[in-house]
RNA sequence: GGAGGGAUACCCAAGCGGUCAACGGGAUCAGACUGUAAAUCUGACGGCUCAGCCUUCGAAGGUUCGAAUCCUUCUCCCUCCA
């Protein structure tokens, strides 16, 4: 067992802010396994890197021999965060949610170890409490302390409507911690009221509160806005291994060593040597392929990793097609089909209009040669390798009508 | 309850009777460059049987030779006062 302080070494590492950490110190020199919670919302079961941060950081406790409480807000998720803003989301069935919940198990346990994880659904003590009690949890606190929370008081100054239940989330999700007698609650930078409000209560009936670890929120492939699947700059886990691969590899320099820093499983020391020998003069590019390498391996297995960096390799590098190509047959009459009908029909234009674009701006190639007349006729019986950009491809085959 | 402001393409945002498939920015896509990038530069960015045609400017009607632009009704958002 690594003592107390080393454990602790660990667990910061990569995190945002850690309160209060004497209390952890303490928690962790009794030696018996910590309940660590975090929570997810029931809507969105489509992990992408950015939330693997905080799963790693859970995975980083279980391999210090802790328990960790999944817990899914499906109470909650009623409520919808007031954090994101989300307007109006509709109400999930009994059935959605089990579904959701199954797709999150599925997904996480890629990286959790299913032995020390549990999950928890917050409707099963929030589903006996009734509106008295909820009157009761609402009684704990104060609209001045409310308040504090930072979108909302931004929100209160600029007259922007806040409603009354957007109140209610922070102290339902206070009181899960109750609940589940939480050690520690993990959360993003963003939760950090949320989290904190989880300490409140939890003294308020009788319990030693939770330590809050807060972990920051991971850029997008952009490099500038939060990852989220709504703004298109995401990486999902659930993606095939050259998407994760390539997404990874189309990244900026600065944006990999952040990446490196919050979803590498290397140690510290082997990041900072890396760092080193590529300010040294080494090509970052060894780096980013590492990086993509490790990534793509976590979800798909080495194998998947290892044909995803030699089919990136071959594409980019040597130009070479890609062995994994849909295979598509349209049926055409004697005169053929035209090109810009192929484009569109096999997905990789999105009309024709566009297909004519990429013609006209040097985009398409068929059979690895530039396409220069937009009028070209497939004739049946023949098959092309269509190509549209860098990474759009299809094997097309013409067949008589 | 009262007064006012707004709804334009993926997003933001001009336009206020014809020259508007609609300025500009962002995002995106293609080309050049490169380390695979990023940054930069160039171009594209409603659809189609594409030198032409068709459908768009919250919805439905109306005025007009002609409307995103004017009128009427409706729907939805926001602000201020109470």
């Amino acid at each position: 067992m690594p003592t107390p302080g080393t454990c602790l070494k660990h667990i910061k590492r990569g995190s945002e802010e850690l309160l209060i950490e004497a209390e952890l110190v303490e928690k962790l020199k009794t030696g018996r396994p910590l309940r660590v919670k975090a929570g997810f919302d029931p809507t969105a079961p489509d992990l992408h890197l950015g939330h693997t941060v905080l799963i790693n950081k859970l995975r980083h406790f279980q391999e210090l021999g802790h328990h960790v409480l999944f817990l899914i807000g499906d109470f909650t998720g009623m409520i919808g965060d007031p954090s994101g803003k989300n307007t109006t989301r509709p109400p999930l069935s009994r059935e959605q949610v089990l579904e959701n919940a199954r797709t999150y198990r599925e997904q996480v346990f890629k990286i959790l170890d299913p032995d020390r994880t549990e999950v928890c659904f917050n409707s099963t003590w929030f589903g006996d409490m009734d509106a008295a009690g909820m009157i009761r949890l609402a009684a704990r606190h104060t609209v001045a302390r409310m308040l504090e929370r930072d979108d909302f008081a931004k929100r209160h100054a600029r007259n922007q409507p806040i409603a009354i239940h957007e109140f209610l989330y922070p102290l339902c999700q206070g009181y899960d911690s109750v609940a589940l007698k939480a050690d520690v609650e993990l959360g993003g930078t963003d939760q950090k009221f949320n989290l904190l409000m989880g300490r409140e209560l939890q003294k308020d009936y009788g319990l030693a509160p939770q330590c809050v670890l807060t972990v920051p929120l991971l850029e997008g492939v952009d490099g500038i806005n939060k990852m989220s699947k709504s703004l298109g700059n995401y990486i999902g886990i659930y993606e095939p291994p050259q998407e994760i691969f390539g997404k990874l590899m189309s990244i900026s320099d600065p944006l990999m060593w952040r990446y490196y820093d919050l979803l590498s499983f290397r140690s510290e020391a082997e990041i900072a040597a890396l760092k080193k020998a590529v300010a040294e003069g080494r090509n970052p590019r060894d780096a980013k392929v590492m990086l993509a390498r490790e990534i793509t391996a976590r979800f798909h297995g080495e194998a998947a990793a290892e044909k995803a960096s030699a089919d990136f390799e071959a594409r980019f590098r040597q130009g070479a097609l890609p062995d994994d190509m849909p295979a598509l047959e349209f049926t055409a009459g004697e005169s053929g089909l035209p090109l810009t009908q192929a484009l569109k029909q096999s997905g990789l234009t999105s009309s024709t209009s566009d297909a004519l674009r990429m013609i006209a701006q040097g985009g398409v190639r068929a059979d690895g040669d530039k396409v220069g007349d937009a009028g070209l006729l497939l004739l049946p019986g023949t098959t092309v390798v269509l190509q549209v950009g860098k990474r759009r491809f299809a094997r097309v085959t013409i067949r008589t009508s």
